[in-house]
RNA sequence: GCCGGGAUGGCGGAACUGGUAGACGCGCCGGAUUCAAAAUCCGGUUUCCGAGAGGAAGUGGGGGUUCGAUUCCCCCUCCCGGCACCA
């Protein structure tokens, strides 16, 4: 009787192998080829969900295996420790944030390590430890030197009743989340970062960056949005200020029949001292949340300001309006408006009775009527005076070219990106390195004072954030003038502290934001995350690691040079949540299968980058397929001892699944390296192992050749289910460990074929197939094919007009 | 609303560069084993027509390019991710 599967005991101890040998601690060893394997850092939130095993295992799967292949490999892992769910337990179970989070990391590790990751711990980071974020803050008074942060106000959530600011996700159809009052926009002073110093290089180096998906690096384009246009200045009857405009189009200038400024508008101010309509209006405008998707969806409203702007070209009188989806923040708070032209503001006109002027027809003449719509595509000049005729770049230059000889605007190039904005009315954050003192203004902390320490021990309410409660944290004096001062007391968006952890594995313990360590390992050759970061995180590391070039610490200047990103993981079509009660605990799937089970099945019920939909049938599946593998193993290795193949004295069928072992090694090899096809590389693995347990030859070369394949699945499986691997390798005769095996070799002898099978068709259609030689040349292959009985029925008679063979696939007979 | 992605048997998915649609797994059906069940093993399984050989249809919907389209192009529907304070 052979000896049960069980995977409770031997993962314990494939686990304490790894454990005892330090399988995955990695130093520095300039001599080897070295691979950087990273996952995005989980956020410390409790338990481990399916969410976390997937993308774990992902990455441990490609870190095995290009160990297998022969590379160094660092997998680190650590925590995203600050945010605001730490602050929710804390209001609702009286729990401090830091307490809350250190528990929750001891229980995340332990989960971690009962899964088999190979993680370097050695290299912990910890996000809300003062040494790490030290460093951040140390980088912003650097930053601050330079010039490029700085504060201005900006928009926040404002909830009336708890008197705090709102972060998005709190906002619930335009009310707070606990106090259900409607929010307010107001705006609030806060530090910004200058990202946009960096837009041209960011946008630029995405043209190479092979490695990255090419739909993330779309969207990143998108979002950086760079545009050339023309800022334009319009006169204000009665003003002295002229309006500046921002337009991509001045090619339809001569159509601008409004012009809309936002409530937050100094003219919008103006009018409405005198206007209690527009007052009204601009308090109602106020009173919505600041998303831009709120924006965008919401009804447009506007209300005339009784002002007009003059028309630069025509002197014409265009009247202003205030509207609710121009934003103050965003450009210069005031846009042009081309009816005709652009389709929001050609329903804004319909809506409100306002001239819609047609000044750009197509170049094809053909005629389009403005009233059935707004005409968007670019085109001909017309009714623009000494401007038509002209195409879009024509009456580009032409008419930026007047206005920069006039002195009433220039050409400019404009980014949809903002700069990003880093204050969080927060507490369980890093905070902002800054002093405010009232002779000097806002003053960095010098580096010796570095860090400025987060005071853990808070009670948190719910209502502002606690720091400003804290005497003992708030009063200094000035560094500069040593007067009495105050600090700061927003703390840092988290987006900074996950903008450069992957460059802090390199060296946690290092006296200095980076050391010579980094220059070993950065950039990540592989990082894996969910595509919910394919924007914000990725494109703010991407800029903190220019900053950190440019203060000379490091010479890398594009973190990640690969990119994966996978799916979510989905129940009964919808994201596992705790609200939708769907919520599947990988601790009990461990517990009842194993973690090579659930490992398994997270890798081959899709491919990475889909969404993966659970199924409780399919974990069961992948568990008896460890339990066939397993007695597969046990069964060849108790019936005796094995030899090696011996290639020349091999019958038909011993070739035949020598031949499946080593296409099977090409594929899986090819399927992990190159395509990150994990799923196909296990169903690859399970038909050989099919293909074994049909296979009934009990003669030495018949057992040798089943020995090759059984060895092939334990290596190739290794990086999948390296537990029950770990195990068989030992059984099938090894005293090493698989973990530090090398990948399999393709045997390419074994691969050669004396015929091949060809699909026949007769006008695209599947009519049989016939057995050539494999070197048979192209008119034998036609004969054979037309030969073939079944062919012969629907080309008997008919004219044969062309045949196409397609070399090693099929060939198309066309009558 | 804007940007990005997705849709293939009863289900998850495969088909990599335009060349056999449905690999592999789940489920289901039939059989073996068992006093019985579980577990395990063997066979079948896109739909329709046909005793069979075989034929027809078929990859969200509509059109197009091609000897040949799940794959390329145009239009549409639905679902998912992001939209700058969730991480």
């Amino acid at each position: 009787m052979s000896t049960p599967y069980k995977p409770e005991s031997i993962e314990a101890q494939a686990q304490r192998y790894w454990q005892e040998a330090r399988s995955f601690e990695v130093g520095e060893a300039p001599g080897k080829q070295k691979f950087y394997c990273l996952t995005m850092f989980p956020y410390p939130s409790g338990k481990l969900h399916m969410g976390h095993v997937r993308v774990f295992t992902i990455s441990d799967v490609i870190a095995r295996y290009q160990r297998m292949q022969g590379m160094h490999v660092l997998q680190p892992m650590g925590w995203d420790a600050f945010g605001m769910p730490a602050e929710n337990a804390a209001i609702k179970h009286g729990v401090p944030p830091a307490e809350w989070t250190y528990r929750n990391i001891g229980e995340m590790r332990a989960q971690m390590d009962r899964l088999g990751y190979g993680y370097d711990w050695s290299r912990e980071v910890t996000t809300c430890r003062p040494e790490y974020y030290r460093w951040e803050q140390w980088l912003f008074t650097k930053m601050f030197e330079k010039g490029l942060v700085y504060r201005k106000n900006s928009v926040v959530n404002w909830d009336p009743v708890d008197q705090t600011v709102l972060a998005n996700e709190q906002v619930i159809d335009g009310r707070g989340w606990r106090s259900d009052a409607l929010v307010e926009r107001r705006e609030i002073p806060q530090w910004f970062m200058k990202i946009t110093a960096y837009a041209d290089e960011l946008l630029d180096e995405l043209d190479r960056m092979p490695g990255w998906p090419d739909s993330v690096k779309t969207m990143q384009r998108n979002w950086i949005g760079r545009s050339e246009g023309v800022e334009l200045s319009f006169n204000v009857a009665g003003e002295d200020e002229p309006l500046t405009v921002y337009t991509t189009r001045p090619d339809t200038l001569m159509g601008v029949t409004y012009m809309a400024v936002a409530a937050e508008h100094p003219l919008a101010a103006k009018a409405a001292e005198t206007s209690p309509d527009v007052r009204a209006f601009i308090e109602e405008c106020l009173q919505t949340d600041a998303s831009e998707a709120t924006l965008e969806t919401m009804e447009k409203k506007g209300m005339p300001l009784g002002i007009s702007a003059i028309h630069p070209l025509t002197g014409d009188e265009v009247p202003l309006w205030v509207a609710n989806f121009v934003l103050m923040s965003y450009g210069t708070g005031a846009v042009m408006a081309v009816p005709g032209h652009d389709e929001r503001d050609w329903d804004f006109a319909r809506k409100h009775d306002i001239e819609i002027r047609q000044v750009i027809a197509p170049a094809d003449g053909t005629h389009i009527d403005i009233g059935e719509g707004a005409y968007i595509d670019k085109g001909v000049l017309v009714n623009s005076g000494e401007y038509d005729g002209m195409d879009f770049d024509t009456a580009f230059n032409a008419i930026a070219n007047h206005f920069e000889k006039t002195g009433r605007g220039s050409r400019a190039v404009n980014y949809r990106l903002r700069d990003w904005g880093v204050s969080r009315q927060r507490y369980w954050g890093a905070p902002i390195p800054i002093i405010y003192c009232d002779d000097c203004d806002a003053v960095p902390v010098p580096e010796e004072d570095l860090p400025v320490v987060l005071p853990e021990d808070v009670k948190v309410t719910g209502a502002g954030s606690p720091l400003k409660d804290m005497p003992g944290f708030v009063a200094t004096t000035c560094p500069k003038c040593g007067k009495d001062a105050r600090r700061e007391t927003d703390t840092f968006d988290t987006f900074v502290e996950s903008s450069w952890y992957f460059a802090r594995y390199a060296c946690p313990d290092a006296d200095a934001m980076l050391d010579e360590r980094a220059a070993y390992w950065t950039p990540v050759d592989q990082y894996t995350g969910g595509i919910e970061h394919a924007i914000l995180h990725l494109l703010y590391s991407r800029f903190f690691q220019r900053v950190m070039r440019d203060e000379g610490l490091t010479e890398v200047s594009e973190p990640f040079t690969n990119l994966l990103t996978q799916g979510m993981v989905l129940k009964d079509g919808a994201k596992m949540s705790k609200n939708k009660g769907n919520v599947v605990d990988p601790q009990e799937l461990i517990a009842q299968y194993g973690a090579d089970t659930v490992r398994l099945f997270m890798m081959f019920a899709a491919p990475p980058e889909q969404s993966l939909e659970w199924s409780d049938e399919g974990v069961q599946g992948s568990y008896r397929f460890m339990k066939r593998f397993w007695y597969a193993v046990m069964d060849h290795v108790d019936a005796g001892k094995a030899a090696a193949p011996d290639p020349g004295a091999l019958s038909g069928d011993q070739k035949a699944l020598r031949r499946k072992t080593h296409q099977t090694i090409a594929k899986i090899g090819d399927d992990i390296g190159r395509r990150n096809s994990f799923n196909t590389a296990i169903a690859a693995a399970m038909e050989l192992l099919n293909a074994v347990n049909r296979f009934d030859d009990d003669s030495e070369q018949g057992r040798a050749v089943v020995h090759e394949a059984l060895e092939a699945v334990v290596l190739m499986l290794s990086p999948m289910t390296p537990h029950i691997c770990h195990a068989l390798w030992n059984v099938l005769g090894h005293d090493s460990a698989v973990v530090d095996q090398p990948w399999p070799a393709v045997d390419e002898s074994a691969l050669e074929l004396d015929t091949i099978e060809l699909v026949v068709q007769v006008n695209g259609k599947l009519r049989g197939r016939v057995s050539v030689p494999a070197d048979a040349g192209r008119e034998d292959i036609e004969a054979v094919a037309i030969a073939d009985e079944n062919v012969q029925r629907f080309v008997d008679g008919k004219e044969i007009r062309k045949v196409i063979v397609v070399p090693g696939r099929l060939v198309n007979i066309v009558v």
